[in-house]
RNA sequence: GCCGGGAUGGCGAAAUGGCAGACGCGGAGCACUCAAAAUGCUUUGUCGAAAGACGUGUGGGUUCAAGUCCCACUCUCGGCACCA
């Protein structure tokens, strides 16, 4: 074979990335640019260290549906960018001795040289990273619109603590009581800490979720909606004896009422400590000293689900307002503080919970439900009074009526989800826009003063101490008050990087712009993001966060739509023979290894081509040497393709066009259906129908044998745009081949004169045969009962019936 | 414990209730070659020489017809988990 029909994966990379320098297909901005709009986003990387396999799955993917959309004649915003704070780079530049922003740049650099040889089609004029000032700005702005709202404010609580970490986390960030980066045990601290109150919201982060349904993976909504955790039941007035006011218990089953026979409250609140206050000293100091083993304990510890109940008696008694019986308030762990009002009556008889607490401390036990007849536990009450013989819900109801008449209680419903922590003793992050003055108290940073830059990290300890870096930079913390002019600090503290990321989305749109976080006019055109692709990674943290800062965005006036994702994409992981890759199982595979040895071409079909994109790919399951194989064996197809560009195909082989236009016909749906292995699948068959015709009758100048390597270049420039450039070329055609369109399937070629008819006999298949498909029922009928096949199958049985369905089958039911 | 997925050849996987295993990997064979690689072609669910039988985790059911729908179960992977 002579050296030019030799596919060089290395020579076409090197030839094709300089002209689309050049050529920018991707420029989303154009001047003039009337092609409709749409918007697919992947996830932005974070950047420590090169891409790895995890990112070239996800970009490979997203990119399929940025290309098809552009394929299809859209002007398709499809950025990217740096998510560049946050803990990783400020931990590593500590380890190594070096500045975090030199670590981050650096990286960054490097990955995105990577992402270039990667070949998305990212329209380059809008990177954005989230640790320039020029993003972070926008950060400080919306805090302080947020701040002027309520929906940012400080609160002093017992938050998780990451005793490694050195700093608080996000209840999203504890996982089984471990800190999600770090896995260390987390405890509990009580700090001032700044908060977004993302429950104000709950009701209609929760509801909206139905407006997604269909569009994003069933286990993200699922996942979402546990998170919120709305449940509905009542609130409940119990007299304290000896107390003025009330205590406040929310329960999700009032109709149990008449079961309560004891009270619980959070060992670790206010009320608990303050109703032992009265108590004998006995009493008292047991409480103490059960209150200390508590604050000891840790998530871990007290989350093991087969911990026996701990607790101990406050010397209080409370009355119930139904029946006026005088029920003993103890003080445990298994009621949390922060969840309804930190106290509940507990009916023994009905959860299970209070059940082995009555069970250990001996407390009395009443049975109101009767559910001998009834596993559902939806029997009929009794020991309840008027209530007798009802069921949960009328009983609820009328309980719950009875206690608001006598202005004892009420409807009451409760979430799961808690405020947003935002607050980290940590350097690299963005600045919190807060002057605390000891006379004004806290001070907003006015908007002129706007970014609140991070001072260098130049003489500054960054290993976490509990508390931030930033307190020690004097000449940046310590500043007038732009109210009174005194002396005064900033607010040391810096963002969750999360915030970041809950509107970066947006900043793509006007990423350099020093005027505006976002411009309002282009949010109407191109937002929301029509498509987002990402890990099931950030399912809850990251998209319920983007999602809380849309509804605030758009009751701020700011954007016309409530939801940032109209549709959602979760790729599955990359693994190596069954687990996770990691440097420590030594079962690592480099994505440069691999690009250097198959190409990124063959890399990136590879990851198309695997399975479906919310599956985990197994690398040792797959093969990248296969999928080079079948570029090298397209881009031979094309080298064969005699004809010149433009004849016409209308006198082509029957058969080759028949196969290009029903690929033409399939390809769209299966890409739009995220079935990008099966497309693959079909580019494979129009290539083997391709080889075939060139080497039988049709021959290379055949003009269908260019139409269909047309078609193969265009579909095949989705997963391998190097290899689909170099087709095009050599079919006769300038660069571009990313934007030259797939024609609409020529129906006309897909009417089949005839088919193959298939005949069951109870249900298993006898014989099948070519028939027109006009063929009549009976014509059908007829010829598949005088089949020798048919007949040996029926023997000498008789046949009960026999459906028709001409002129594809005949199935013949024996007696 | 609760809520969701999933289970199809040696492997990754296809399949609007209508020919199970498309497409690929791997295997076998043939051609080309002095030879090998590369390439092209043929073949490849299991058992069987063949006819044929069996075959989509297990057991039932609906249907002329079930990988697909219904019921029960097994195994497996995720998520949540003292939220009253």
């Amino acid at each position: 074979m002579s050296n030019e029909h030799e596919y060089d994966v290395t020579a076409i990379q090197e030839k094709w990335l300089p002209i689309w320098d050049e050529l920018k297909p991707f420029d989303s901005n154009k001047p003039g640019d009337t092609r409709p709009k749409k918007y697919v986003l992947d996830m932005f990387p974070y950047p420590s260290g090169d891409l790895h396999m995890g990112h070239a799955e996800a970009y490979a993917l997203g990119d399929v549906i940025a290309r098809y959309w552009a394929q299809k004649g859209y002007n398709v915003l499809h950025p990217i960018g740096w998510d560049s704070f946050g803990l990783p780079a400020e931990n590593a530049a500590i380890k190594r001795g070096l500045d975090p922003k030199g670590w981050t740049y650096d990286n960054i650099a490097q990955q995105r040289a990577s992402m270039r040889r990667y070949a998305c089609s990212f329209d380059w004029d809008r990177v954005l990273v989230t640790s320039d000032p020029i993003y972070y700005r926008w950060n400080q702005w919306l805090f302080l619109e947020f701040y002027k709202r309520g929906l940012a404010y400080r609160k002093n609580s017992a938050v998780n603590w990451c005793p490694s970490c050195q700093t608080v986390l996000a209840n999203e960030q504890v996982v089984q009581g471990l800190c999600e980066r770090c896995d260390s045990v987390v405890t509990k601290k009580a700090l001032t800490q700044w908060y977004f109150k993302v429950t104000d919201y709950a009701d209609r982060l929760l509801d909206d979720l139905d407006t997604l349904e269909g569009n994003w993976p069933g286990k993200v909504l699922s996942m979402q909606r546990n998170w919120i955790g709305r449940s509905y039941g009542a609130e409940v007035d119990f007299e304290i004896e000896g107390r003025a006011e009330p205590v406040t218990v929310y329960t999700t089953r009032p109709d149990t009422l008449f079961g309560a026979t004891f009270m619980v409250v959070a060992v670790d609140s206010a009320l608990a400590s303050e109703l032992v206050e009265e108590s004998e000293s006995e009493i008292h100091s047991a409480f103490d000293a059960y209150l200390e083993q508590t604050k000891k304990s840790n998530d871990i510890e007290r989350l093991a689900t087969d911990r026996e109940k701990t607790g101990v008696f406050t010397g209080r008694y409370a009355i119930n307002p139904v029946n006026g019986e005088r029920i003993p308030i103890w003080a445990s762990d298994y009621v949390l503080a922060d969840y309804g009002t930190g106290a509940i009556m507990a009916v023994p008889a009905h959860d299970a919970r209070d059940g082995e607490f009555a069970a250990k401390f001996d407390l009395p036990v009443r049975v109101v439900v009767d559910n001998q007849d009834d596993i559902a536990g939806d029997g009929p009450h009794l020991n309840s009074g008027e209530f007798d013989g009802l069921h949960k819900e009328e009983a609820s109801e009328k309980i719950v009526a009875m206690l608001e008449a006598k202005g004892k209680g009420k409807k009451a419903k409760n979430f799961r989800l808690r405020d947003w922590l935002i607050s980290r003793q940590r350097y690299w992050g963005t600045p919190i826009p807060i002057i605390h003055c000891d006379s004004c108290g806290e001070v907003p940073v006015p908007a002129d003063q706007l970014p609140v830059e991070l001072p260098s990290a130049e003489g500054l300890d960054l290993k976490p101490k509990g508390s931030s870096p930033l307190g020690a930079a004097e000449d940046w913390v310590n500043v007038a008050c732009p109210t009174c002019g005194k002396p005064a600090k900033r607010d040391s503290d810096t963002m969750d990087t999360f915030v970041d990321s809950s509107w970066y989305f947006l900043r793509y749109l006007s990423p350099k712009s020093e005027t505006e976080a976002f411009p309002v006019e282009a949010a109407k055109e191109w937002a929301p993001v029509d498509q987002y692709v990402g890990g099931v990674t950030h399912a809850i943290l990251h998209l319920l966060y983007a999602r809380f800062f849309t509804k605030v965005l758009h009751d701020i006036g700011l954007i016309d739509f409530e939801e940032p994702f109209t549709r959602l994409l979760n790729q599955g992981m990359v693994q190596m023979n069954g687990s996770a890759m990691s440097k420590s199982r030594g079962n690592l595979v480099r994505l440069s290894d691999q690009l250097g040895e198959h190409g990124v071409d063959a890399v990136r079909l590879t990851m198309a081509f695997a399975g479906p994109p919310e599956d985990d790919i197994d690398w040792a399951d797959v093969s990248p040497a296969g999928s080079a194989k079948f570029l090298a064996r397209a881009w031979r197809a094309a080298n064969d393709v005699t004809s010149a560009p433009g004849v016409d195909v209308t006198t082509g082989n029957k058969e080759l066009r028949k196969a290009t236009h029903s690929f033409l016909r399939d390809f769209g749906p299966l890409i739009e259906g995220f079935k990008f292995n099966v497309g693959v699948a079909k580019l494979m068959e129009l290539v083997n129908a391709l080889r075939k015709a060139i080497d039988g009758e049709a021959g290379g100048a055949d003009p269908a044998v260019r139409e269909a390597a047309e078609v193969v270049a265009v579909g095949l420039s989705l997963f391998a745009p190097y290899t689909a450039e170099d087709m095009w070329e050599l079919l006769g055609h300038k660069p571009g081949v990313a934007l030259a369109g797939l024609p609409a399937a020529d129906e006309s070629l897909l009417v089949e004169s005839s088919i193959v008819a298939i005949v069951q006999v109870d249900g298993k298949l006898r014989d099948k045969f070519e028939v027109s498909v006009s063929i009549t029922a009976d014509e059908l009928r007829e010829k598949a009962l005088s089949s020798d096949a048919v007949k040996r199958a029926l023997g000498d049985s008789e046949i009960a019936n026999i459906i028709v369905r001409e002129p594809k089958l005949v199935s013949i039911a024996t007696k």
